[in-house]
DNA sequence: GCTTCAATAGCTAATATTAGCTATTGGTAA
DNA sequence: TTACCAATAGCTAATATTAGCTATTGAAGC
């Protein structure tokens, strides 16, 4: 029997979810709540083991809720639900410790197949919100399409690390001015008009 | 009709996968092969769209070769498929484009769920092995013992997306000489003295 | 043999950054 | 209530960076 809780700001959608779990008979519903705003006294109280939550949500963010709640309950599984299939909350969802992601628009089948999967330890999300988390790694390695020269590489990596220009002339064996003018044709190749962008560049595409 | 070429240097191995693809209707079976090396020619003459990639084999691992096949045919979906949910080999895979990892105990229902899945875009992968990308964010985002006060963060964030010290002023919404103070600290809690090194670290602590 | 280009070296003016200070405000913990 | 500290604002001198030039050498390609 699975404890569930639900925090979701909108009635219609919070009804139809509790409808959904009344539905099978190994899910209990243990509560249901507007917001998160006392997620940790409702969670003392109703020992869940999972968690469906909304992200919009008034006065706290369903992420920000879950922070709090895997600071004090690290072991309460939530699965997060919103309407957009957001990059970047998916990648704050993660960061945060959610166990799945899910879409609003998600069947039936969908919701519980992400319950299951997350109660038996995995992680439960659809395939394409599992491709944008892979495609976060592979961002990275569609690198380099800058055609840097050797040198110029060595010396972004050096940059990278935080060596001024000096430093950088010592460590390679060539002037100052030299270094400059390497550095010159790095940021017109990398599009950039500071080290800060250099750099950032630079560790994006994996070149340190 | 999905046109499928199989790279496994494990005969009976190869011969099952055969086997299993020659069963469903939707799918067809272009080759298979023992190694990678000729992945290119290989797929010049074949056309898959998709691959099933063996990472240990002869010659050239399952995800070099994916890497160069990926340089020529990114469009080509490619599912790696190994023995051990090794962390390390996941990311690399993901890091070289892969759209999906399977383990070679999947059963034939996750193996094709997992070629149908990255058929229709998305990823294809068990929620186990989500859960283990998913929690490669979370270390991440966990490993900042630097302790930085969120105005730090955010300005060490704009730093590290290239803006001056001006443009954070004009960003955040504070004085020129308060940004320079905020990036003196930072400086002095990273212990570094310069833009790249500060650049450096903000991002291998993953605070961009 | 000619051309192109990476690598090297040099210079300079305009900005930007670094690091050394002081000082006020508002919130919070002892 | 006192003490601390993050956030704010301000100043300045010493360096460092950026971007605008010119110019030589040697290797690769045509």
């Amino acid at each position: 029997m699975i404890n569930i809780v639900i925090y979701d700001d909108h009635k219609p959608r919070r009804d139809s979810l509790e409808a959904l779990l009344s539905l099978a008979s190994n899910y209990h519903l243990a509560g249901s709540f507007a917001d998160c705003l006392n997620i940790l006294e409702d969670t003392k109280r109703l020992t869940p083991d999972l968690i469906l939550m909304d992200i919009e949500m008034p006065g706290m963010n369903g992420i920000e809720g879950m922070r709090i709640l895997k600071q004090v309950y690290p072991d309460v599984k939530v699965i997060i639900q919103t309407a957009f299939e957001d990059d970047e909350k998916i990648f704050k969802a993660m960061q945060a410790g959610a166990e799945g992601y899910i879409l609003k628009t998600a069947t039936i089948q969908q919701i519980t197949q992400a319950i299951d999967d997350v109660m038996q330890g995995g992680a439960g999300m659809s395939p394409s919100i599992a491709l944008k988390v892979m495609r976060y790694f592979n961002k990275q390695s569609s690198a380099k399409g800058y055609q840097l020269t050797d040198k110029e590489t060595a010396i972004l990596k050096e940059l990278a690390q935080g060596l001024s220009y000096k430093m950088i002339a010592d460590k390679i064996g060539i002037s100052y001015f030299t270094v400059n003018n390497h550095i010159k044709r790095v940021y017109e190749k990398l599009q950039v008009h500071s080290l800060g962008e250099a750099v950032a560049i630079a560790h994006k595409e994996k070149l340190v």
